[in-house]
DNA sequence: TCAGTGATTAGG
DNA sequence: CTAATCACTGAG
């Protein structure tokens, strides 16, 4: 796998329908538990845009959960779902207006929910920032790759219209 | 198709 | 305190 260079701030604070497409195809570089340092392409991430998206978890407002999608770009926003699964997503946009994207999957291991299991992510990389942590961080190998784009998945209880949006990326 | 699983949230 | 909800997965 491809080395590259880590992704700065200034890619994290953009919109996040800028920043989403332009995540599949970039390594995610993670500390594994031997110490080494694990590389895998992302291939499909999802955009969730601000309060007034029925389907992101701000759209109900500032919570103790979903208080870092405030902060500015480039933290990771981390929440159990059903129970079981870690979902890892990465803050966009600039401060106060909560934006995120949620990596659905990485080469090898396809599945929102099977990649943080398999990478070892959960609640302890609430926060954490892309651009100085040492143990978790995202970079820019020099490859681009063709993206598609469909609906996004698993959010029934949103209406209509934010159900038909094309905000899910992927190779 | 459907159950498992427990944090999070709103409401009394 | 209670109860509903849930950005998923794997089994049948």
């Amino acid at each position: 796998m491809n080395s590259g260079k880590r992704l700065s701030r200034d890619f994290y604070t953009r919109d996040v329908l800028d920043v989403a497409p332009e995540l599949p195809g970039k390594n995610l570089v993670i500390r594994l538990q031997n110490e080494s340092l694990g590389r895998f392409r992302v291939t499909e991430v999802e955009a969730y845009r601000g309060s007034e998206d029925e389907a992101c978890h701000a759209f109900k407002g500032r919570t103790a959960r979903t208080e870092i999608m405030f902060h500015e770009g480039g933290r990771l926003y981390i929440y159990l779902v059903y129970g079981m699964y870690w979902m890892l997503n990465i803050v966009t946009g600039e401060k106060n207006n909560p934006q995120a994207v949620l990596v659905r999957g990485v080469e090898n291991y396809p599945g929102p929910g099977k990649l943080t299991k398999s990478l070892g992510i959960d609640k302890s990389y609430y926060g954490e920032d892309l651009v100085f942590s040492e143990r978790i961080w995202l970079e820019d190998t020099g490859l681009s790759y063709p993206v598609k784009c469909g609906p996004r998945i698993g959010i029934e209880y949103a209406g209509e219209y934010w159900k038909s949006r094309p905000w899910r990326y992927f190779l």
